[in-house]
DNA sequence: TTCATAATTGACGTTTACGTAAACGTCAAC
DNA sequence: GTTGACGTTTACGTAAACGTCAATTATGAA
């Protein structure tokens, strides 16, 4: 008793169409098997949702589906028999500069937004002040340092 | 004498075909002056430059164009008369959101990388004791625990 | 002057990642 | 028996993000 999916249950879990599965498995990336009467339904195994998985993780990462491919494949493969194992580590070495390169991406962003935040509030708190309609006894988060009137254009 | 840029050098320094940036300004993401005889040529301030830079940031992290616009915008634009502080508060968390559900990603991503590669190891470490041919002292890493047959299939 | 280099504006082509419709099969429920 | 939910294939359409000419202009070096 194999646990096993129809193309709708991904779907709905996923939130994709079913088109979309079934170009996946057009590119390689899915590999149902058939069942019903001419072979005509597809049945998908928890590799398939696996891989489903990676593939939609490395789409939010901005990846395309054929790199994506590329890279499930790398790692889902025999290591001893295929590729070297010293070629293998190389490239899960590049993998984790890619990874690493962009985090500094996200944290560069993260500390953007803390800096607008930051600004923001202390824009908010002092119209707070000088009309004080709803004050809501909002955590005002430890009065900010200088007023800063609107930096504007990084 | 403010710092200005030509296409070609803006094409240069972020490795892009002047194409790619006529197409951003189609866009609206640049705002170039022009120049010469017959205002012709594109002349780029430091603001279209940074604007630049943090749109091929977005791109990489996955974002469309258009969403990188969107945000550039947000961000880049008068709080006090434009947005109201407080939507303008929640954007940012959006983002915020956004970014950490990316870093999660990340984060899931580097894990398996760590996984392959002490499993990459273990097998390398393997080999090398049965045929050490160049035995380089490749540091081994406080020897693995589990000898782990290539797990093969997530 | 001539050649190379860098720039311009169209305009059409390409790849990716699906969407959308048509037209049909299957099975359970009413 | 037909309606509805779910599935199938085939095929054309589309938005995004440029690439790739072509034809022209301007500038600077040889």
């Amino acid at each position: 008793m194999s646990t096993t999916f129809s193309i709708g249950d991904l779907a709905r879990e996923f939130d994709l169409t079913t088109r979309a599965i079934r170009f996946y498995e057009d590119l390689g990336l899915l590999q149902p098997e058939r069942t019903g009467p001419l072979g005509r339904n597809r049945v998908y195994s928890v590799r398939d949702r696996t891989r489903l998985k990676l593939t939609l993780r490395a789409k939010r990462l901005g990846l395309s589906l054929t790199e994506a491919k590329d890279i499930i494949e790398t790692y889902d493969s025999p290591r001893d028999t295929g590729m070297q194992l010293t070629k293998f580590l190389a490239v899960l070495d590049a993998h984790r500069a890619r990874i690493e390169e962009q985090m500094a991406d996200l944290q560069a962003n993260l500390d953007e937004i803390k800096v607008h935040q930051r600004e923001a509030r202390a824009l908010l708190a002092k119209t707070e002040i000088s009309s004080p309609k709803t004050t809501k006894t909002t955590k005002t988060a430890k009065a900010p340092k200088a007023p800063a009137p609107t930096s504007h254009a990084h």
